[in-house]
DNA sequence: GCATTCTAAACTGTATACAATTGTGAATGC
DNA sequence: GCATTCACAATTGTATACAGTTTAGAATGC
């Protein structure tokens, strides 16, 4: 009955989503009979997946308990965010010393391509996934697969608070969230410049504005996550 | 037949300690049932920690062919320094501005106190746990939890080949290897001085001058593990 | 009522069986 | 000789069974 794709893979790539966008609740013990059934395969590869995903930091794990969620807390958030910081801005700086000018070209053109889309999107989802790929391609230009790895798994765990914060930002401020593309404007002015001071300079703060915002969010999650709105 | 510790925790523990030490060759690829056997355990826990080592970073995996030693080459090698310094420098920095007087002056203490060990120890092994402690220790004061999850997974990573470039060290240079120390005392200086610039540059110097020799380190683990000296 | 003990149900931990796939080496054709 | 095909051995993928542990709730004593 096996197929050429096999079932742990598809069951970890649910379970990895259903993880980030906090499907179970924070510190949500797992059934895996029941989860098992639900994703229609037996509990052996599903426990291989939820074992990833332990080490990955999306569940814990406790002795004859069993899995369960991650906990959901300011602390862990801004963790996160610091933990961004460390790795883009070390990127940052390995970019301006090592990519080549044809690679930086490569991402100001992105820049520009998206910039229409990123002015008129409304969709949180779609600004998100624009600004994570600038992310990510900035990061692959330090040529350091391990930071990749890293921003990845930040990203994932993130995700689900930045959504948030980005909604928050745009019913604030209107359609338009332009402090974002200005940053990250300024960030590729440094990198094309190959200033790496002003371009960590620009990151730091555009990773750290949005920091000080993660508490609210994490508020904001919690009345979501518990006090459904449909 | 279950037991107050689990099997899988067992398991894991000791293939993590494995992988780290290379006793899977890079790129090997591992016979589940022969080292289920090996381990006294059933293939089923045995694969639960095989997914998480692959999720660490310690192993890789393919569909239906099964679990792989991760490789070892320079770049990967380089890619792992690197990445400490990324979390090393911004953990230091966040030390500088949030740690109190009280738990740096701890850190001191603890500086002083192996001092002595430090100077006297000629199993580089013991050099290296105090050196990890340290950086480790350092990270720590940066109050965050997620800075400290990667560095103990880099340190896992690449502690295998930091104990050759130690070996390397002590070999050339005569019993006493006095360059750690010493930056260490000029990382500890900055940080007790509230100066984070000066203590990112020391760290970021300590790292990179073991970087700089990892190369060459890679190319020795090499012909240790594929010519046996005994 | 409230805490405690006991019992059964629910759940996790792991061994095992077997299906599906991959790897290997002999047999075959050129 | 060299490549190709085929059969079977070795290995991985997953379901299932059952042992052991935890959990929840009823029964009991105070």
């Amino acid at each position: 009955m096996a197929k050429r794709e096999s079932n742990v893979d598809r069951v970890y790539q649910a379970l990895r989503q259903m993880a980030a966008d906090f499907a179970f609740m924070p510190d949500q013990r797992i059934n895996e009979s029941e989860l098992s059934k639900a994703l229609g395969a037996s509990r052996t590869p599903l426990r291989e997946a939820l074992n990833r995903l332990v080490a990955e930091g999306f569940l814990t794990f406790q002795n004859n308990r069993g899995f369960f969620c991650r906990s959901l807390t300011p602390k862990y958030i801004l963790d996160l965010y610091q933990a961004r910081v460390a790795v883009e801005c070390e990127a940052l700086r390995l970019a301006c010393r090592r990519a080549d000018d044809q690679e930086i070209a490569a991402l100001g053109d992105y820049l520009e391509q998206i910039e229409p889309d990123y002015e008129s999107a409304s969709d949180p989802a779609e600004l998100l996934a624009m600004d994570e790929t600038f992310h990510l391609r900035l990061v692959q230009l330090s040529g350091n697969g391990e930071l990749e790895r890293l921003l990845r798994n930040l990203n994932d765990r993130i995700r689900y608070i930045r959504l948030i914060d980005l909604k928050r930002m745009r019913d604030k401020m209107g359609a338009r969230v332009p402090g974002e593309l200005s940053a990250h404007r300024r960030i590729f002015l440094g990198l094309s410049g190959r200033d790496s001071a002003a371009a960590e300079a620009a990151m730091r703060g555009h990773i750290e504005k949005r920091r000080e915002a993660a508490t609210e969010a994490v508020r904001i999650a919690f009345s979501q996550l518990y006090v459904p709105q449909d």
